[in-house]
DNA sequence: GATGAATGAGCGTTCATTCAT
DNA sequence: GATGAATGAACGCTCATTCAT
C-alpha cells in the first residue's frame, strides 16, 4: 500500500501501473493479487488506512473540554499539518478524492449517513447548537475545509511556505466563514 | 476540443481516446492531430479556452464601481453559477487542475506573476488597500475561492441541492473568510 | 481469419493467443482488433466463415434429381473429402465444436429451428417420407455424420488411411445407420 | 481427482486452474504436486480412471454367452447410459477426447495395439468371423461409437431428451451401420 | 488538407509451479 | 507430509501516434 500510495502520488493512478507498484514494494505482481482482488481495491483500502491514521491524528491532544470553536481548530490545523507532513499522502489523497473512488466514497458517505466520524459529529453539534451557518452540512464542510487541503496543495507544490503562525490565522478564517 | 470536454468530464482522461474524440467531434483522428500537436496539447488548449470563457462571464455586470467586497462577491457567485449551469465544463475544470497540466498551468500562474486577471487584480488591490486579512496572495485565493468550486461539485453530484439564497449566503461566508 | 484457423487448429484455443495470430497473419495485434471486436468474435467469425465453405462444396455437383439416400451419400462423402483435403479446416472445426462457441452455436440452431442448410431441409424431407427411422431428427443428424467427422480425424491422425472405396464403404454404412 | 473432473467438466481445461482444483478438493496446491507431478499428470491420470469406471460398468452383467451382436448392443447402450447418468463424466470424456492429451492417449492406443479392452477385442472377433463389414478396425469403432458419444452429448445439452427406447433403436442403428 | 488503417508498447489480471516453513 | 505465499511469464485488449493515400 505504501509503494501504490506514493506512486499515485507521483504520477496519478496511470502512472501507477501494477507492475511498477510491485516492483517498489519489492515483490512480484502475483502477491499483490493475493492481498487485493484488483487494482480498485488496493486503491480504496490504501485511502482507508490513509483516512484511519488522519482520523487518529486528529483524537491526540483532541480538546475534549473546550468550545467548538476551539475543536474545530484543532481539527483542521492537524488536517493542514498533517498533509504537509507527509505530501506523499496528502497527493495520494487529493487523486482519491478527485476520481470516481472519490465520488463513490463520498456518495455514500452523504446518502449513507455514515456519519461516525469526528469531524461529522462536531458539525452536527455545532448545527444544533446554532453556532455556525444554517447552511446544509456538506456546504459547511466545504467551506471549512476546503481551503485547508488547497492550502496543503500550495504548500506542497512550493507555491507558498506556510509557517505555524499562517496555518493559525488562515484556519480561524475558514471558522469565520462558517461561523455565525 | 468540445467534443474533448465533454469526454474528459464524463470519463476523465482515460475516458477520452483520441478516436473517440475525433469521432464525437466528427472529424477523423489525423485531423485533429494537425490542429493539436499532441493530445496533451490538445487538453491544454480546451482548458485555455474554458477559462477564457469564464472570465469573459465574470465580466459582464462587473460592479465597477462597487467596493471590493462586491466585486468579490459578483466574482464568486458568477463563478458558481457558471459551474452549476455548465456542469461538464466545471468536470472538465476539475479534472484539469488536480493533474500535472493543472499543476504546471498554476507554477506558471504563480510564479510568472502572470497578474493579470480580473481576480489577481482584485485581489492585490483588496491587500494594497488593507481590507483582507495579511496572509499571501496564494492563501487567500484559497480561503475565497476553493469552497466555491467544492460547492459546484457537491451540487453537481447531487450532493447539495444549491438554490440563489444558500449560494449567497455561502459566498458570503468565502468573503468573510478573508476580510479583515 | 486464416492465421487464427490454423493456430487454432493446431494448438487449441489457448494455444492461439492473439500476439501470435497477429505474427502469422504479418499485421500487429491492433490491427486483428479493427477486424474483430474480441477474439471470441474472430473465432466465431472464422467458423461461419468455414461453414460457409463447406456448404458451398456440399452444393456442388448435388445430384438434385435423384433419390434422398444418393443426396446424402454426396452430403456425407464431401463433408469428408473436405475435411481430410483440408486437415486444418478439420481440426479448427473440432476445436470449435466441442467448446462453448460450438455448444452455443448448436443451440441456436436446434432450439433457434434454423432449418435452413440443405443438410437440414434434406434430413426432414427424409423423415417426412418415412424412408428414414423415426427418431428425433438431433439423433438422426448424430449417427448420420458424427462417424464422418471422427473418420476425418482418424485419418487426420494417421490412426487410419482412407481411400475413396472405404470412404464410400464408410458412408453407406452411415445411411444403413439411420435407413428403415 | 474429482475436483478436477468436476472443474474440467464444468469450465473446460482453462476453468480449472489448481488453485481451484485444490480448494475443491480440500487440500492445498502442493499437496496435489505431492500425488501428482503436473497438472497434466493429473488430468491424464484422471482420464485413466475414469476409464477403467466405464470398463467395469460394461462387464456388469455381460452377455458372455449371445451373439456378438447382442454384445455390441450392451456395450453402446452401457455406455450410452453411463453418460447420461453421469454428465460430468462425459464432459470431462469430452474435453479430454478433443485435446492433445485425447489425441496422444488414442495415438498410443492405435499404434501400440493395446487392444486388451473388451471393445477392441469384440471387434476383432467381429472382424475375424466376418459379421462386419471389411473396413479398418479404426472406421468401425468410430461407426459405431462416436454417435453413441454424440447422442449423449446433446442429451446432456438438452437438444434432445433420449429415452430406453429410443436408445434401443439408436444403438441398433449403429449395428447396422457396421454389420455385413 | 483530410483520412483512418496500422502500429506496438503498455496495462490489469491469471495461473502453473516452487519451496521455505 | 502438508501448506500456501510467492513468482513472473503470458494473455486479451487499448490507444496515442504515424503516414500512405
Amino acid at each position: 500500500m505504501t509503494a501504490a500510495m506514493e506512486l499515485v502520488a507521483e504520477n496519478g493512478f496511470h502512472g501507477a501501473p501494477m507492475a511498477m507498484v510491485a516492483e517498489r514494494a519489492g515483490v512480484s505482481v502475483g502477491t499483490i493479487y493475493r492481498y487485493f482482488e484488483t487494482k480498485d481495491d488496493l486503491i480504496v483500502e490504501t485511502y482507508a488506512d490513509l483516512e484511519r491514521r488522519i482520523y487518529s491524528c486528529m483524537l491526540e491532544k483532541f480538546p475534549d473540554k473546550r468550545p467548538i470553536r476551539d475543536k474545530f481548530l484543532h481539527i483542521a490545523k492537524t488536517l493542514l499539518l498533517y498533509c504537509i507532513s507527509r505530501p506523499m499522502d496528502y497527493k495520494f489523497l487529493e487523486q482519491f478524492h478527485h476520481s470516481p473512488y472519490g465520488t463513490a466514497h463520498k456518495r455514500e458517505r452523504v446518502f449513507g449517513k455514515k456519519c461516525d466520524s469526528i469531524v461529522w459529529k462536531l458539525f452536527q453539534e455545532a448545527m444544533v447548537e446554532g453556532i455556525v451557518e444554517d447552511l446544509p452540512l456538506v456546504v459547511l464542510l466545504e467551506l471549512a475545509f476546503s481551503p485547508v487541503l488547497a492550502m496543503a496543495r500550495d504548500h506542497i507544490l512550493g507555491f507558498v511556505e506556510l509557517d505555524e503562525e499562517m496555518i493559525g490565522r488562515a484556519v480561524e478564517g475558514c471558522w469565520r466563514a462558517i461561523a455565525r
